[in-house]
DNA sequence: AAAGTGACTGTTA
DNA sequence: TTAACAGCCACTT
């Protein structure tokens, strides 16, 4: 089964580069796939990927604020989310925020 | 083919 | 400081 390279395709490529202990956010991903402020896309392809059996670290990725953001249609797995980056070391502040400042993902050129 | 949907973001008040 | 509004585009139906 041939298919193309899909924007989507460019996204996950981004997605699974951020490395252990580290986040980025969604018009980040976007710039690093030549998306450059259209971020949404970038939520939806996400949306679209399997959680449970995809090998794409999803939960690296999160909103300009640090905060994790879900679909109200996927209420309940921003525990998901958040239990696999504190796994990863990431750690959570008492608004549920992340320091951006220190674990934002900043790749090289 | 046209309209609807969506894990967002920056600006304005 | 937080909250609300509009703009942005690809994918699905």
């Amino acid at each position: 089964m041939s298919s193309k390279s899909t924007t989507y395709d460019r996204i996950y490529e981004i997605v699974r580069q951020i490395p252990k202990g580290k986040v980025a956010t969604y018009g980040q991903i976007a710039e690093l796939s030549n998306l450059a402020g259209k971020a949404r896309v970038v939520g939806y392809a996400l949306y679209r990927v399997d959680m449970k059996t995809s090998d794409i670290p999803w939960q690296r990725v999160v909103n300009a604020k640090g905060e994790i953001s879900l679909s109200p249609l996927r209420f309940g797995t921003d525990y998901l989310q958040r239990s696999l980056l504190e796994s990863e070391g990431i750690s959570f502040n008492d608004a549920s925020k992340i320091d951006l400042r220190k674990y934002l993902w900043q790749p090289k050129l």
